[in-house]
DNA sequence: TCCCTGCCTGACAACGATGTCCGCACTCTA
DNA sequence: TAGAGTGCGGACATCGTTGTCAGGCAGGGA
């Protein structure tokens, strides 16, 4: 009868219990604990009864009531796009290692570019209560965040800034490096040059689109809104943006892509084209072989694993010291001169 | 005195409870859990009280004390090399669908090649109570995970099986994919073949070179101890085995590279030979570019994406059903031939 | 009018671990 | 040898949630 009573109905295995292994070695349970966790105060004797039952049992904390007690998890959690794009492979390692560092397990979680995904996954990782989060946003608004920012879970936005909310963001100079890319096409001779991004609306689509408006007035060089191409970076729209830029009456010379997954589709189509005119490219982000495809692909790198770190480091600063005030980091780009953004414009 | 008994000593925020939204809302606390759960049994205006009291505190269900209740989690781990990998990103997305299919999140940890944190990992997941545990092994003895998989953590080995454990397994055909990637070379006319692979006692690595092996002896031809080279795949180990097999009394005709790290190197390095006479190159694990190479590489295919759909079906077949007997999976590979593997033997 | 059914609601124990505090046994010193 | 100090072990409450169960209340039938 009451032997069940509160029992859950179906519990999943059944694993044994600091109470099972304290009176398995025939001490307290108090005791077990104070061994689990490595505590002065048990001579080596009784610690030795403990370890074998233990063993025996095949015992493991149950970290679920340890965090019930404790109050914190020793976890942190890392919302990113796509866990298969290689942009964000450096930057989680990073990220790793700082939290490796800190003696704190890392969660990583994909929001599959997905506005309800990125926040159903943040909520389920506050409701598992890490102690802190890292978060490249995918959607547009993150109040849903706020209650839980109060409440004390360390929040910090990495690669893009968070909308509608005051937090610390570490971004990569986005705007400077797209000037610096179309600078570069325009020192070597091009003036009619197209922009290929990403969807509009995301800040780091937008601030590329931005640096190349800048390079492009600053030279006195038209921006026509037929030579800039912004949407998903699915192949085929990438595709057919870059088809109509170089079949047009007026065809651009020179290209600057908006992220890696449009530089490459654009190397597809410009490879299929080889017998025609060449077209220099500036690429955003570097990729694995760039080096190795012909023309090498000049590119911005920006620097995953730098983002990652300062990120991280921020987060645990964070945890520490709660009332900092929220600070955006911006870290530099860098050109890297490969030979497909060397190219001299031809007609 | 009394007032703090018991508290911890640092709770890091402080988020309202159940309790807390239970008074606020002047109704009794299993009344809160009700709503919070969609549990039935609650009057309209009861529940939209309930529900503005929720809003109001910004209340979120605690995971862990709901988890130590109930016993199950709602959270499978998937532990893997090395997220940066590109092999691993369709991999982990297609685990993180099947998981969400089944209202589960998923955990990606990675081990960073080195048995030891795999272990960490493994076991701080089973600590945080997962349901279920995918592992792409980095270390070589799995027993630790028997007291685990005993007590009910579902747990299938993707890619390599674990040693000296009997467990679910999904692998890739990495035998015949070898094989079959030297019977071409040979049937384009090469007879000096070499093998340039992943360390030796890594389970794939291993079956690769027997399918050389195999391919080669099949084919009566000789499988030369200069011809085959394995270890790191760092760069400078890959590098200088290349040119070893490239520059002897003797020299190789064609290449079976080991898996995309060292197939990306050899590329390299042959990439830097251009003027020397071509080299054929089959490399294991299909790479982003491989087609945009020139030669574009022939390579033998894995489907990564199966290989983690398959496991995770796997584990929650377990996860259903604990009484299964462990089986093994292997899914084949696909030869896609692209140039480099069809290049003719040249002195 | 009274009882009975059925629906809501809330009190309570329990999940497994840890912090506090008390008590016991021992050692060291006067 | 007694008193004080120290080291060790254990009882108990507690963290936030959910399962069980019983009580209260309204409505309908006798």
């Amino acid at each position: 009868m009451t032997l069940t009573a509160g029992r859950p109905p179906a519990r999943y295995g059944s694993r044994p219990t600091m109470k099972d292994v304290a009176s398995r070695a025939g001490v307290g349970l108090k005791t077990v604990s104070r061994v689990v966790n490595g505590e002065p105060g048990v001579t080596a004797g009784t610690r030795r009864r403990v370890q074998e039952a233990i063993d025996a049992l095949g015992f493991r904390r149950n970290d679920s009531a340890r965090v019930l007690r404790k109050g914190r998890t020793a976890t942190v959690g890392l919302i990113l796009e796509d866990l298969a794009d290689p942009f964000y492979g450096p930057l989680s390692r990073a990220v790793e290692e700082v939290a490796r560092a800190h003696d704190t397990l890392l969660i990583n979680g994909s929001s599959a570019h997905d506005a309800n995904r990125e926040r159903e996954l943040a909520l389920a990782l506050c409701a598992r209560r890490v102690d802190g989060l890292l978060v490249v946003p995918a959607g547009t608004d993150h109040r849903y965040l706020e209650p839980e920012m109060r409440a004390g879970i360390a929040t910090v936005f990495v690669d893009r800034p968070a909308r509608a909310v005051e937090a610390d963001t570490v971004l990569s100079d986005n705007h400077g490096g797209a000037r610096a890319g179309v600078a570069h096409l325009i020192a070597h001779g091009h003036r009619r040059i197209g922009y290929i991004g990403d969807v509009p609306g995301i800040h780091t689509s937008d601030e590329r689109l931005r640096g190349y408006r800048t390079a492009m007035e600053e030279a006195g060089l038209p921006v026509r809104p037929d030579r800039v191409s912004v949407g998903s970076t699915a192949p085929q729209r990438v595709r057919r943006a870059a088809e109509e830029m170089l079949d047009g009456p007026d065809p651009v010379t020179a290209l600057l892509t908006g992220n890696n997954r449009v530089t490459v589709t654009v190397v597809r189509v410009l490879a299929e084209r080889q017998p025609h005119r060449p077209v220099a490219l500036v690429g955003f982000d570097d990729f694995e072989l760039a080096d190795l495809l012909r023309p090498a692909v000049t590119v911005v790198a920006q620097d995953p694993a730098g983002l990652g770190r300062v990120a991280a480091q921020r987060l645990f600063a964070r945890m520490a010291q709660a009332e900092l005030e929220p600070s955006v980091v911006e870290l530099p780009t860098r050109l890297v001169v490969r030979g497909s953004g060397e190219l001299p414009p031809v007609d």
